[in-house]
This record gives C-alpha cells, structure tokens and sequence, in this order.
DNA sequence: TTTAATTCCGATTAAAATGATCTGGATTGT
DNA sequence: ACAATCCAGATCATTTTAATCGGAATTAAA
C-alpha cells in the first residue's frame, strides 16, 4: 500500500512557494530548479491548488504564483482533499451488496481510513518547512 | 488515496474461512460462493497467505484450505505486508537526492505511513467477524 | 485403476491509476 | 510589438492493480 505521492508532490510544492514573499509572484520557472518538477507539470498539480484557493497566480511576463494562507494553516489532509478527493477506504463488497448493513468488515476498514485522514490532518505545510531549502532542497 | 484493496480482499478471505472448523479443508469454490471473489482469484490471493503460514492447503478431491492461525492473533497489518510488503511512504524526491539527508519532509511523511500501521496493528481478522456471516455475506 | 475434484503455478490479459508531456491559447509587463 | 508567463484540455507513457487462462500435479473416492 502506497502513501499518495501526487499529495505529496503537492505540499513539497507549497512548502517550497512558502519559503518567499506571499505579494511577489514565483515563475513556475524557479518552482521547478527548486522542486526538480517540471514546469508543466508544477502547471498541473497547482491547478487544484488554485482552486482551493491555497495559491493565487498572476499571467503574463513577471508573473507567478503566490501561496495565499499561512503554512501553519493547511493540513496534509486538506492537500489530499484537494488533490484526491482525500482518503478513500475500499469498497466492501465486489458487487457492493453490503453498501446496506452493518458490516464490520467495511466499518474496520473506515476506521482505518478515518485514524489515516487524523494524522494527515495533524501535520502542517509549517511542518514540512524545518530544514534549510538550500541545504535540503527536497522541500 | 486509496485504501489497499487486495488487503481488503485477503482479510475477507481469512475471516470467511475462519468461519470454519481448522482441520476440515474448505475448497475454493465454496469461498468464492461466500464472498463473491472468482476461484481463480481466489487460488491467487491466497498463495502469499500459504507462504506466510496463515493458511495450509490439502490438494486432491476433497481438499481445500484451513486455516491455521487464530483470528484474534492476525492484524490487518499483518495481512497488508505479507500481500504488498507493509505501507510504502513515497520518495521524497524524483532523483532521491534526499535520502541522506534529515528531511522534515520524508519524516512527516514517513510519521504518516507509521501512524497508519500501527492502526492496521491495532485491528485482527476477529474483529472483521463480528456479523452474522448468513446475513451479512460481504465478510 | 480410473475418474472427478481439487490445489498449484506461471503466463497472460485487461483495466485503471498515475506520472508526465504536448500544443496552443490567453494575458500582461516592458 | 514582444517576450514571459499562466491556463486548459488533450494526449501519451508507464506502472500498478485486478483478474483470467491453461494446464500440471495431487488425491479421495467410485
């Protein structure tokens, strides 16, 4: 089982936009020497982003994207929302016959899923931004 | 993010044929009836199950598979690692360029991946039994 | 001893999710 | 006007996951 790599794409992308001015806009340009993503794809997984309004992009020459709330305040789990449509426990049944009952094998594997999205949402951009950038540039 | 499904599937499996006496061999066919999952499906998925000692298998006409751990002493963890080796947190960076060094955030996403075993741990195919298997057939 | 029921195993196929790029249009500071 | 930049949708490539296939090996029972 794999821990979601596009969210974490993602928050190393808004970690990375947190470390300069949230009024002067970062060329995906910059985004991608710094990330080692490239620039279309930074085009891509910031869409969302935008969206949820964790990001704001100016167009045209000497534009960019500025990340528009406090690192403190997004969770790893509002980044997986936002890119995934957040933690989705598997679907009980093959042909979903127990969608109805009280099935303790898709309530065990809900809790799962809800004790996963908890400790998503107890880690912070803020969290992700501890080491220097220029040392650590995996942020 | 999706929860594993073919963790899903085997815990099913197990705690379907749980159900039953441990020294009288259940064929495939009849668990497949249980639970909706093809035979072949079936001769798949348990195979690692064989390997990691949780279920034995007698072949010829009237063989079939017992199981021979005791549900309270299997975690879904358990399960999840013998099926798809345990939960993989993602690399941090495309070129693993960070992987010496003290990353914040490998570690928060590393925390994640910890925080979600050991819920996995904390849950046993007993627990996936509670129903009443006639009524509730998804288990 | 034949037959039918069954597991076993590797190969193969099919489908879905993921990762990433391409092409071109729209916007805007210089 | 021009160059820098974001924007959007389509497309491609790769990997993972889900599932099936075909046939060999085994064994109880007829």
């Amino acid at each position: 089982m794999r821990i979601s790599t596009t969210a974490h794409y993602a928050s190393r992308l808004l970690a990375n936009l947190a470390t300069y001015d949230s009024d002067k806009p970062v060329p995906a340009a910059v985004l991608s020497d710094n990330t080692g993503i490239s620039v279309k794809f930074i085009e891509k997984i910031i869409r969302p982003l935008k969206t949820a309004g964790f990001v704001r992009s100016v167009r045209g020459a000497s534009g960019g994207h500025m990340l528009c709330i406090r690192p403190e305040q997004v969770t790893l789990g509002q980044v997986l929302r936002v890119m995934e449509g957040g933690v989705q426990p598997p679907q009980c049944c093959p042909d979903q016959s127990c969608g109805e009952h009280d099935c303790a094998a898709r309530s065990a594997w809900n809790s799962v899923a809800q004790a996963l999205e908890q400790t998503l949402e107890s880690i912070t951009l803020a969290d992700l931004m501890r080491d220097n950038l220029d040392r650590y540039p995996c942020q």
